[in-house]
DNA sequence: CATAATTGTTAGACAAGGCTAACAAATTTT
DNA sequence: AAAATTTGTTAGCCTTGTCTAACAATTATG
């Protein structure tokens, strides 16, 4: 992982923090240290400490013992940690045809260090395989019959003859 | 970032400099503190006491002042980054038509936390455009010209109203 | 070959981000 | 409302992985 030359704004670990109250203030669920402790995995402790560092840095509001709440700048950031999971999540599903899990597992992972061209690439890459209607099976369809069948699907073979015929 | 289930064997600075180690190495350099400092972009104190954790997990073996060598341990889990890195890189660059350089910043990152899974359909998913001899001009084409005006190649355009028209 | 330059190491600081144990506040139950 | 439970905080420790400053070994140079 050499050093990229655009330093990230937060660390993945606020990143998360970030993200987990927004998805949980989403969810309608209260969002409070003991739900963000559950969402993440970590000990209501680190909870407690990540929000001290978010709220230095003026991504939070919390009141000891109270709720938490994002302030603009920190909704601002969530939405974009939020949005780049979608995505990801979408294309290792859509694209790749990768279970719900694991695709949810490395959405988590990649949403924190991907650039901003490699999302929306794979955003455009989406969009492009759903709007073009041209052939039929259609892309994703013959990739999935590749994936199954581990090989070519008959129209790709047939056409190859084709042309090696004439 | 979600605990996964599957906790990795060695962390993403330990994979670094082993896959620093090995690319050195195989680019026939001097596989030396200085080497590997230069190029992870580290200060040399950081390569040493790296060295020294890997050489405890017998990863590595050096012996101080000299040159550094993997063991066959070493070799087989650089061998696995460099084999993620590569695919990676593959697929940002051919299937997504990124440019080189934001491709490799990209892998350096992803390889550490991708899933086995989607680096194989990655894998698969390149297999499959190149092999599959069908349209023209074919799927990667289509996609860049997508990417180049923002709307579909014509023959999309043209079978979709084709369709309709029926 | 003696000195200079380079390379490598040691020691120690520091930040991030987790943890446990102990305690305190808030909430729920009886 | 008092006691019990749950939730949250504080204090302090630990690991990882960086860094700088100072020193030591190695290599190159006059």
């Amino acid at each position: 992982m050499v050093k990229q030359q655009v330093e990230r704004e937060h660390t993945p670990s606020m990143e998360d923090y970030l993200e987990a109250i927004a998805m949980l203030r989403d969810a309608n669920k209260a969002v409070r240290v003991s739900q963000i402790s559950r969402r993440l995995k970590v000990r209501m402790p680190s909870v407690t400490s990540a929000l001290e560092k978010l709220s230095e840095k003026g991504l939070v509001v919390h009141e000891r013992y109270r709720y938490v709440e994002l302030t603009p700048e920190g909704e601002s950031v969530a939405e974009g940690v939020v949005h780049r999971h979608e995505a990801l999540s979408r294309f290792f599903t859509e694209a790749l045809d990768i279970d719900r899990k694991t695709a949810e597992e490395d959405a988590c992972k990649i949403e924190h260090v991907i650039s901003p061209l490699s999302l929306e690439r794979m955003i455009k890459f989406i969009e492009f395989i759903q709007a073009c209607p041209l052939e039929e099976p259609n892309f994703p369809k013959r990739y999935k019959y590749y994936l199954e069948h581990g090989q070519l699907p008959e129209e790709c073979l047939a056409r190859g003859l084709e042309k090696e015929e004439r």
